[in-house]
Formats: C-alpha cells, structure tokens, sequence
DNA sequence: GGCCGACTGGACAGCGCTGTCTATCATCGG
DNA sequence: CCGATGATAGACAGCGCTGTCCAGTCGGCC
C-alpha cells in the first residue's frame, strides 16, 4: 500500500520561518530559537552566523506560534469608565505597547460603576477569557466594579488611585507630593492669598491633593509671616463646577492672586470665569492645574500643571499584571508602585503684580 | 528497547481545551470546532449538546492556536502623529474592539510628518511584521508618510481625510454635507449675519467644510432675502488661532450673529473670547464647532457641533485592512466608504435675539 | 433495488515555535 | 589519564486548533 499522496497545501506560505533561517545558518532550529530569545548557552560564533540569517532573510518570529507553544498570549482586561476620561487616550497607548512587547492581547470593555453594569462588564470579560484586569481611574474608586472583579478572583491592577487600598496592586503618583510642590512654587513666586478647587469627594486623590496644599501652607506659615487663611471651595472635577467655584472665590475681597485647582478642566473653567470678569492670566490671576490632559495645552493662556506619565503608569500596571498572572501566583505579593510626577510650568503663573488686581 | 517514559510535562495546563468539551459531548474535536466556528454541516442535535458542554465546561478557544491554525493574527500598524488629536482615544477604542473581534493584533507607531520621521517608523513597522497600516487624521494627509508607506508596499486605510486619493481605500464622512446640514441649521434658526473660520490649509477636510458652508448660503440666497456675505477667516485648527480669529470677526461692525468654527478647539477659543467681550452665548452669540471632541461638552456652554462616529470609523478602518489583506490581494478594489455623521445640538446655539446684541 | 447527492462527522496532519532531555565536546583537578 | 563538570547544540514532542480529505448515513429517484 502506497502512502498517500502529499495533502494539497492550503495556502503557500509566504513568511520565512525558523527553519529556513536554521538551514541557512546552518544550526538547528533550537539554535535559532535561542539566540533570538537571548538565552545563553550559544557561541558567540554561532551566535553570530544566526543573526546573519536573519537578518539576511528579513525573519520574524511568527507570535501566535510563539504564544502557543510558550503558553504565552494571555488576554488582559481593560475595565475603563467614563470615556471623556482625557486619561484614556495616553492611556490606552501606554498600555497596548506594553502588551505588545510582552506578547499579551489587550480587551477592552466599558463598564459604569454601578453593581449591575459592573456586574455584567466582568461576565463579559470572564466569557472572553481574561486573566487579569487593569483598572484606570476613576473605575478603580467604584467599590462596586472591585467587588465583583473579586469575587471573579481576576488579578487587578489599580492606576491612580489616591489612596489604593492595601489589598490590590496599584500603580500611581504620589497626589499629596505633587499638590506640595505645586503650592510650595506658588508660595515661592511670591503668592499670599491662595485659594483651593476640591475635586470630587468621591475620588481619593481629591483629598490627597488638598492634603499637599494645607502641608504647604503649614510649612510656610512657620517661616514667613502670617498668610491669611486660604480659601477653598468644593468642585467635582468638572468644568461646570470649576466655574461656580471660580465665580464665588473671585467674588471675594480682597480676591485670591492664585487658585490652584485640582485637575485641569476645572483650572480651564477659572481661567474663563476670570476672563469673562476681565482679569488677565496670569498678570492679574495665576491659575494652576492639575493632570496635564490635554485641555492643558489647548487652552490660552496654557496650564501650568502636574504631569502624570500616564503612558509609562499604563504600561507599568500591565507588567505587574503580566508578572502576576505569569508568576506562580503564589508571587502575588500585593505590589504598589509610585511613578514620578512632574511639574509643567506654562504661562498660566506668574507672580503677582504689585498692585491689587481690579475688582468688578 | 524500551519506549522512553514519558516526558514531564511542562506545567499542569489548567484551561479546558477543545478535546475536553468533545469528549464531554461525546462527538470529535473537529465537530467542536465547526459549532464554535459557526460552520453548517452539523445538525441542530450535535449543535446543541456540543453548546451544553461548551457551556458546561466554561470553554473558550485558545487564540494563538487558533490563529496559528488558520493563519489569522496578522499584525496591523497604526501610525498617529499628534497626539494630542482629540481623535486618539476614541479612535483607539474602536480599533482595539475590531481587532479583538477579527484577532488580529495591533501595533501603535508614533510618527511625525517629516520624511526622516516617517521613514523610521515605516521601518520599525516592517521590522514588527506588520502587514497593514491604519492611517488617521492628521497622518493621512502627510505626503511624507504615504510616499514612505506606499514605498513598502503596505496596504493603508486611511481614516478621515477630506479628499482621499483615490488610490488608497479610506473611511470618512462626508464634510462637505455635515458643513451644509449645520449651516443649513444656523439659517432655520434665523441668523444672517454668519462667519466661518476655516480650518487648517494643508488638511482636505477643511476646504470641503468651507465648501459645505457656502453652498448653504447660495441655496438660501435664492429663496430669502438678500442676505450680507458671510465673512470669513482662516484658522488652524488651534485654539488659538481661533481665538485670533473671533478677535477680528467680533471687531466688526455689524459683527456676526453666528460663527460656525471648522473644528472644535477654535469654536472653544470663539466662546473664549465672546465672553471675554461680555456676550453671552447663545444670546448675543451662536457659536457652533466641528468634531465632537471632548472639549465640545467640557466647556460652558456645551458645543452645537457635528460628531463623527470616530470609534467606528476606526473600526471599519481595521475592517478593510483584514478584509484586504486577507483576501487574495487581487481583490484590493481601493475601497472607500462613508460613515454618517450627526448635528448634536447643544446650548451654544440658539435663535438670534431680536434686538442687536451689545457691541463694546 | 441500486445509485446519487446532500448532509454529517471523524481522522489526520500540521501551523511555527519552545521546553525538556540528551549527546557531544573541551576543560580541569586529582 | 580518568571521571567530573560545564558549555554548547540538537532531537523530539507537543502547544490547541483548523483545513482537507474521506467515510459513513439517509432520503429520494430512476
């Protein structure tokens, strides 16, 4: 019995393999597998000729057979919330080339924080068979979402969470750090009447930021004379709220020179309201942000501001994510890690000018 | 001599695999396969026990088998340049959904538009198998890139481009009418005295928004009463352009009573500047955008403005390139397709107010 | 009754790569 | 000079899935 004629191949393979690059090297296909993963144990003779190869036949190792036989290729979840998020963008471009390098597929699924929606978001991704889930702000504030994510038992990484709870990894800045230094340049351009925008009480970098503006003002107070009591009003990170917040501090008299609002949309709204009162940024008013999204640089005057690398957080939490999942999950230990923040100085503060500004 | 024992396997595998569900529904692993893959040929009995099992067992089809099988998992590239386009975030999103659902993967390349930029990121490109590239705005538009591009031999999708070449497939929506239906709005809402700011000139779509803008006056020429020319004057798409632009619209006398912004950011730099002159919108002034960005619904009054449905055109985007790049290349027809768009309406647009607006 | 065609479902052989084990040397201390 | 040791490279067996071919089964029709 003859053995049956060779299969019609289903589609010429156009790709050069691992195998043509070992034949033209002449090593095994080991051999070529090895240097191209860095392991030791190849000559620098060999390891040599094999480059070569490649190099010479323009190869690229095929990822989905790579994942397959490395058991690698895990899906990760990304579990955002509200979309108008300017987080998301940088974001999502931290995290993909992130997953890219480590050869895992990134899902995206959006998710309000509610017990129902959160609820139906980690089915959605159980379904998809994710193994892990990142959680950007302001999802990883939602109790509800972290509540079901537990009781899926997916490992979960936090990004910028003010206070992360002891129980999850997380990635973030250090808030209080940032609003310390942010109000220390304030008080060294020469600032005394300082006023603070809250940000939303729901979020815990909110108080975390207004936490660095008073330790600043403390530090201040004991080795200059005495400042007046700062102003502070309560906003919800929105620009509808940074403009009523706005309209009652500059209403004040004598007016605030500074207002250090908590995040950038909110610094936009003072910048509109003084506006619209007539007051020039930063000659009369200096406004300072938080964040640095993209209404930052968009706006006129531009926000001086806190930077958060939000690409690098992004791609950080993945790793973690990867390591856990990867690790014998006995290496969970609940990590966290702080990124370094930055501040951008544009041209929204200055120092105050001599005399008081005009008041409507 | 005897059969060498068996190996240790490597780890314990943990997932369900296609056997499993087979042998829990007693047919083959083939027979799994087609009811997962929603092939016919298998009848609603085996259909529905094989579905049981799937269920049952929590199975879901390891991706990088499967695309190593049926040689799916292609790489796709996607180019952005300025990254701070309000297109990004969006964009991505509906990307990573399609290239999820079709399994490919995706490969972010930042690039700007300069010939050496371009050039290096072609290359990092190629050397990341890639096989595809998506092209958004304001990339589709720079010359030096699609040369590069071209020059590889890579199909492109470009997404939003005013005026295609028609030698590229491409998504986009129709600029020209979106600019004719809100004009065609500003004059039901009874304005006569309306203003354009152009948006950038070396982006197609810009013109084609101005075309749009003036058809609509022409059309209405014929049917009402004479009616004064528009004014215009040309911007670039920042918002401080536009603010330079309101400045010399709004010295005017009689100043408009409607200024249609081609974009976003310069209709934000418009109400920047009503305000900063005491009028409010949309009393004293109707100011309508372009885009949907987030800007439009972040600032106060929120923008009357046209929304392209970026994340599906980004998902179509990806669509096109699997379909072409799968299919037998002979079928690359260069596709182009017309994603709809809508007029949001929001509150900076209203009916001009009978009497004429105060004029400092 | 036999044959045809439409349906159904299985066997088989990989897809391209890597983990594990083994074979082969060169080196070296006793 | 020999066994021990370490460095180097190959053989082999899959990873989990799918495309192709093939073998039944069944109803209908000459």
């Amino acid at each position: 019995m003859s053995k049956p004629a060779r299969r019609a191949r289903r589609r010429p393979r156009a790709d050069v393999t691992i195998k043509d690059v070992a034949r033209h090297a002449g090593v095994s296909p080991m051999t070529v597998s090895r240097v191209v993963n860095g392991s030791k144990y190849v000559s620098s003779t060999t390891r040599n000729a094999v480059q070569r190869a490649v190099r010479e036949l323009g190869y690229s190792p095929n990822l989905a057979a790579r994942n397959l036989a490395s058991e690698r290729g895990e899906r990760l979840g990304l579990l955002y919330g509200n979309p108008s998020s300017a987080y998301l963008s940088e974001f999502l471009v931290g995290a993909l080339e992130s997953a890219t390098r480590l050869g895992v597929q990134l899902v995206l699924e959006k998710c309000e924080p509610t017990p129902v929606a959160s609820r139906r978001a980690v089915r959605r991704l159980l379904s998809g068979a994710v193994v892990g889930v990142v959680l950007p702000p302001p999802l990883c504030e939602s109790s509800a979402v972290r509540t079901e994510l537990s009781a899926a038992r997916l490992p979960v990484v936090t990004v910028a969470a003010g206070r992360p709870p002891a129980d999850t990894m997380c990635v973030r800045i250090d808030d209080y750090s940032a609003a310390l230094e942010m109000t220390r340049y304030l008080i060294s351009l020469g600032h005394e009447r300082l006023a603070f925008i809250k940000g939303h009480p729901n979020q815990s970098a909110s108080e975390e930021r207004w936490l660095g503006f008073t330790a600043a003002l403390q530090e201040a107070a004991g080795t200059r004379r005495a400042r007046p009591a700062p102003r502070m009003e309560q906003g919800f990170f929105s620009f509808r709220s940074g403009l009523d917040a706005a309209r009652k501090l500059l209403a004040t008299d004598p007016a605030p020179t500074a207002i250090f609002a908590s995040n950038d949309d909110m610094a936009a709204a003072v910048i509109a309201e003084a506006h619209r009162r007539g007051l020039d940024v930063p000659r009369d008013l200096t406004v300072v942000g938080f964040d640095d999204t993209l209404i930052a640089s968009t706006i006129w005057p531009e926000l001086t501001t806190i930077q958060q690398p939000i690409a690098r957080m992004a791609a950080e939490a993945i790793e973690m994510l990867v390591t856990a999942v990867r690790g014998n999950r006995r290496s969970t230990e609940r990590q966290h890690k702080l990124i370094p923040h930055a501040l951008i100085s544009r041209q929204s503060a200055a120092a105050p000018t001599a005399g008081a500004p005009p008041h409507p």
